[in-house]
DNA sequence: CACCAGGCAAGTA
DNA sequence: TACTTGCATGGT
């Protein structure tokens, strides 16, 4: 297995892309979204412009794979309404704006919530923002480090304030935390006996 | 067959 | 604020 981090992860070759999968991947295997996004590249439609034009019933028979197709289509619509609307589709025009702000313009979205407007603003556009999915909760719950019914919120401020405001580390921080939550971290395999981080957490007590 | 996967909105209490 | 439910495909 890889020793090192995955720098600068998350499947994507553009910021585009980035934000298309940060809604397809919404409760969904990654595989599946890959699925999706291959369709979506071999009809040209990976563009503000061409998924802007494209009519909504087509664009969901092609993510189709992601499962929720019909409401992941309206839900990058509703992305594109509002990239068209203040970007006038241009995805670099975000950049433009200060990362709390862009936030709460995000957040009002349909279809976009915590974890996909962080997840964007982390990995397509390199803000300082840690982003809590499912794995981080479940890994920090899994060791006491946090209470489970702790909301998104509270995780995220739990982890901002005691770490630098580096979107660098953040990147790498949430890779290695999907990584070791599919490998030592699953939802049915509660036991974790293998997980690295339980044996790091008593050597330092 | 059951369960799960890098959520979110809308409804209810 | 804190649950509950619908949304849907593909892998194990």
């Amino acid at each position: 297995m890889d020793i090192l981090g995955p720098s600068n992860w998350w499947p994507g070759e553009t910021r585009f892309e980035i934000c298309v999968g940060a809604v397809l991947t919404q409760n969904t295997n990654w595989k599946n979204v890959e699925k999706a996004i291959h369709n979506l590249k071999e009809h040209q439609l990976l563009s503000p412009q061409r998924m802007f034009s494209i009519e909504q019933g087509h664009l969901a028979e092609l993510i189709r794979p992601a499962g929720y197709f019909r409401v992941k289509a309206q839900r990058l619509k509703n992305f594109l309404s509002f990239l068209h609307i203040n970007h006038e589709l241009n995805i670099d025009s975000l950049l433009n704006q200060e990362t709390p702000i862009l936030r709460e313009t995000l957040l009002q979205v349909k279809g976009i919530g915590p974890e996909t407007a962080d997840s964007i603003l982390l990995y397509a556009l390199n803000r300082p923002v840690f982003v809590i999915d499912a794995y981080t909760k479940r890994i920090f719950d899994r060791h006491g480090l946090i209470d489970y019914r702790a909301s998104y919120s509270d995780i995220q401020k739990f982890l901002m304030d005691q770490l630098p405001l580096d979107y660098a580390l953040y990147n790498e921080f949430h890779a290695l935390l999907v990584r070791a939550g599919k490998q030592w971290c699953k939802k049915s395999k509660p036991l974790c006996s293998k997980c690295p981080l339980g044996s790091l957490l008593r050597a330092q007590a």
